[in-house]
RNA sequence: GCGGGCGUAGCCGAACUGGUACAGGCGCACGGCUUAGGACCGUGUGGCGCAAGCCAUGGAGGUUCGAGUCCUCUCGCCCGCACCA
């Protein structure tokens, strides 16, 4: 075949080229085609701030290369992208600037775009969607209202954490390290009247499931594991000298015995019934104390552990035993009943309460079934012990201890065994404009009124009037705010917070099923032939907070069988971050490397390839300049390779045979294909590499461009092209290649071809490396035995001794064990 | 404190199920080619030793014919959670 005129390789030239075939060829366009398998790979959606630098790309390009090669594999590929769009950091630009949210998304998003396409990264854009735009925000308010209806929705009043620099309120999930996930800022306490979601519903289904996700990160489901927090025990319940009863939670009933004190939270409604009028002022002081100090005081690892005698007493239910009962701040009022048992004997933050308010303490669990002498220096938690100083009960183990004191509790009616969570309900109110109104209506007369379907969107009011103050601009547009009942027609307030975008997130995956429809926000047929996402892949920031909501919310619409499975992910994938000069990419640091400049000067395979290479895709790497040199010379080696014409012999290299050669060939599709289905991107270049200088030692040693070495090119332009795919098409085309490389298929691998007929095998005497001899594929022990006890290294090292055994590895190695 | 993970050349890092430790890249040295080039090509590149060889995967033990890989202890670093009863 005659090969073309072949100049230098020359990115800038040929990369636009490709990129219009492909969207002319509509790659990543697809149906519910049933002749292909389906696979469903998805990034992340980013929120678009503004241009994305190369420390954002890694994860794009990761997936842009893994649905190329899934459609080389022959899979019916789904690929979509879109925009987290809606969300705190526009609306404050906005607050500063005067230029309105949606204006600034959408310049952001037309950035974002074109870095996306200059680097070569594409998508299904036909299924494009934005959460800000009304054909999306509709549907995450329809199941607003659905969760409403299934009553997994509802508004209650409640300390909530608010964060005084965004004027917003935030879940659980949403303070990280104690402070604003967003804005880093320490959130107080408000009480509000806010929307919730019922996620606890799910707690224990969240947990259980988590086994069922072998093809996530360990740490992320540990992650969650910890945040949901299971945790079994009994509530058992004292009651209160006078009158009433105390209840509390514990993981160890069997230390019932032990308890010297009963503590309260200070929010607990005992509190303001059981506390003697001489003790009131003091309490008073405390709960004053505790409200102003909390949070920051409390986020202190140092906290001392204070506390308050309220005067009143409990009897213990077991020993009869007449206990103080405290108010203190280490005590919770959302986790459990709000009120403890005191067992300082045996816990090790008792055991501290305890001693700064000289209260006893007494041993009930020992290590051995007598009590010791000794008193404790510290709290003794372990569960391998028995009961001791407890009635009736001492002698048994803890195990047994638990499952005696509980079922005797249950059968006074005094207890029962409980399963209590650390995750609470996720609240979604946020008093913010840039985000999706609560679709409700207060009426005087039939107060909270869901807006009927038929009537959504409830459209954000666009433009508004932003305030200096923060407040949230809906509250101060009376077009919005004022409106009529749905169900009397009769003046009414709307709502003027909007939701969570988090829960914008936690269905689109769902919405680029049949990112059109107008009647629902997806079509359960074709959620159905899509979902689960096989491939998912993001940023570990998301292990807790996106992924939970998600699953969560896949569960919610499976009961409601608006889906048919119950898990959104399939396989997660959290790539690490890049690092330049010793920080993490960004712009404020001015540490970031431009797609643009990168395109400009080495082309954009070079920075693709590139960020294949530089490290494990699941560990931070460190960006190196000079590394990007390295793998631009491997392209315009390929590029040579393939379509170059001065071949050079060289003297003084190792030539290369083509029976070598095309077994190189053949373990190169091998290992690539192996390391790209297990995410290896960086192993997975450097055996292109491998093969690249393998076919360089060919013909550098006199080798010829026949039929075999042109087999050897193809293959490798094939396995170059989810990586350098403008390059790889070039080089398709050159060699003459049909249609787009893109729709070729992978390469097999000939296993006939992996054989070798002779094998190096290497010789140890006693364990120790003593010799390496070539011999024929498949010689036996006996025969490698001979042979190596020919070699003179060997017998030296046997020395005169006595081959005792020899432990043979087929076509690998010998050992001669003489001792 | 609890949970998860990681320590291999000057640097980034390979090594699938225990079987030739250090593939690939960077850097460095020398050489070639070039008017020139952060271009390209070649050779070399863990330590000690003239050599045979010995020593090397944070450290110390152990299991094994054989350990970077498995087990125990220990040191250092990173990441989550952190009064959740």
């Amino acid at each position: 075949m005659a090969r073309t005129i072949a100049p230098v390789y020359d990115p800038q030239a040929i990369e636009p080229k490709w990129r219009d075939a492909w969207k002319k060829a509509g790659l990543f366009r697809v149906t519910e085609d049933r002749s292909k398998p389906k696979f469903y790979i998805l990034v992340m959606f980013p929120y678009p701030s503004g241009p994305l630098h190369m420390g954002h790309f890694r994860n794009y390009v990761m997936g842009d290369a893994f649905a190329r090669y899934k459609l080389m594999r022959g899979f019916n590929v789904l690929n979509p992208f879109g925009w987290d769009a809606f969300g705190l950091p526009a609306e404050n630009a906005a607050i500063q600037s005067g230029i309105p949210p949606r204006v600034s998304i959408e310049q952001n998003i037309a950035i974002s775009k074109h870095e996306l396409d200059i680097m070569g990264v594409l998508y299904a854009w036909d299924r494009e969607v934005s959460t800000c735009n009304d054909d999306y925000y509709r549907w995450t308010q329809w199941l607003f209202l659905k969760f409403l209806e299934m009553g997994l929705a509802y508004k209650q009043k409640a300390a909530v954490n608010w964060c005084p620099k965004d004027n917003t309120v935030l879940a659980n999930e949403q303070i990280v390290n104690g402070v604003c996930w967003r804005c880093g800022t320490k959130p107080t306490k408000k009480e509000l009247e806010q929307w919730f979601f019922r996620i606890t519903a799910y707690a224990q289904r969240l947990l259980d499931d988590l086994q069922q996700l072998d093809r996530w990160p360990e740490r992320v489901r540990v992650m969650q594991a910890n945040w949901i927090g299971r945790s079994e025990g009994a509530e058992l319940e004292f009651p209160v000298e006078g009158d009433g009863s105390l209840r509390v939670f514990t993981t160890r009933p069997d230390t019932v015995f032990g308890a010297t004190f009963m503590v309260i939270a200070p929010e607990h409604p005992l509190v303001a019934t059981i506390v003697t009028p001489h003790q009131r002022r003091n309490v008073d002081d405390y709960i004053e104390k505790t409200k102003s100090e909390t949070e920051i005081e409390r986020l202190s690892t140092e906290h001392k552990k204070t506390g308050v005698f309220t005067g009143a007493y409990a009897l213990n239910p077991f020993s009869n035993e007449r206990i103080p009962i405290w108010i203190a701040d280490y005590v919770l009022a959302t986790y459990g009943t709000g009120a403890i048992m005191g067992v300082p004997a045996h816990d090790a933050r008792d055991f501290e309460f305890a001693t700064n308010h000289a209260l006893p303490i007494r041993e009930v669990i020992s290590p051995t079934p007598r009590p010791g002498g000794e008193p404790l220096a510290a709290a003794f938690e372990a569960h391998e012990g028995f009961l001791v100083n407890s009635g009736a009960y001492d002698g048994l183990s803890v195990r047994d201890g638990i499952a005696r004191i509980t079922a005797d509790a249950e059968r006074r009616g005094i207890g029962k065994p409980t399963v209590t969570f650390r995750l609470r309900d996720w609240l979604i109110s946020r008093q913010r404009y840039w985000g999706a109104p609560i679709p409700i209506v207060y009426c005087p007369d039939h107060g909270i009124v869901p807006v009927p379907e038929d009537q959504l969107p409830v459209r954000l009011p666009e433009p508004v009037e932003f305030r200096s103050d923060g407040q949230n601009p809906l509250l101060h547009t009376p077009a919005f705010v004022n409106t009529t009942c749905p169900k009397c027609g009769k003046p009414a307030r709307r709502e003027t917070d909007t939701i969570d975008t988090f829960v914008d997130s936690s269905w689109y995956f769902l919405r680029y099923t049949s990112p059109k429809d107008d009647r629902e926000p997806f079509d359960k047929t074709r959620a159905d032939f899509w979902m689960p996402v096989d491939q998912y892949i993001g940023g570990i920031e998301h292990a807790i907070l996106h992924l939970l909501y998600s699953r969560f919310f896949m569960k919610a619409l499976f009961d409601a069988k608006m889906v048919s499975v119950d898990e959104p992910f399939a396989a997660l994938f959290s790539q690490g971050m890049i690092q330049r000069n010793g920080a993490v990419m960004s712009k404020s640091k001015g540490n970031g490397v431009v797609p643009d400049d990168i395109v400009e000067r080495y082309g954009a395979d070079t920075g693709r390839v590139y960020e294949m290479f530089l490290g494990p895709p699941d560990q931070d790497a460190e960006w190196n300049d000079r590394g990007v040199d390295g793998v631009a010379r491997f392209l315009h080696r390929v590029w040579r390779l393939v379509v170059g014409e001065e071949d050079e012999v060289v003297a003084g290299i190792s030539p290369v045979s083509m029976e070598d050669l095309s077994r190189k060939r053949h373990e190169t599709i091998e290992k690539v294909t192996r390391d790209v289905e297990a995410f290896h991107f960086n192993t997975a270049m450097s055996a292109l590499m491998e093969l690249a200088n393998a076919m360089q030692d060919y013909l550098q040693g006199g080798g010829r461009r026949t039929q075999s070495w042109e087999a050897v090119c193809r293959d490798l332009t094939l396995l170059l092209g989810p990586f350098a795919p403008h390059l790889a098409e070039e080089l398709w085309q050159r060699q003459g290649g049909d249609g787009l490389l893109v729709f070729q298929p992978w390469p097999a691998v000939d296993p006939a071809q992996l054989r070798r007929s002779q094998v190096t095998v290497v010789v140890q005497v006693d364990g120790r490396l003593r010799d390496r001899i070539e011999m024929p594929s498949g010689t036996d022990a006996a025969a490698a035995q001979t042979l190596a006890l020919t070699r003179t290294n060997v017998q030296r090292a046997i020395a005169g001794r006595r081959v005792q055994r020899a432990v043979h590895v087929p076509d690998r190695l010998i050992n001669l064990v003489t001792g």
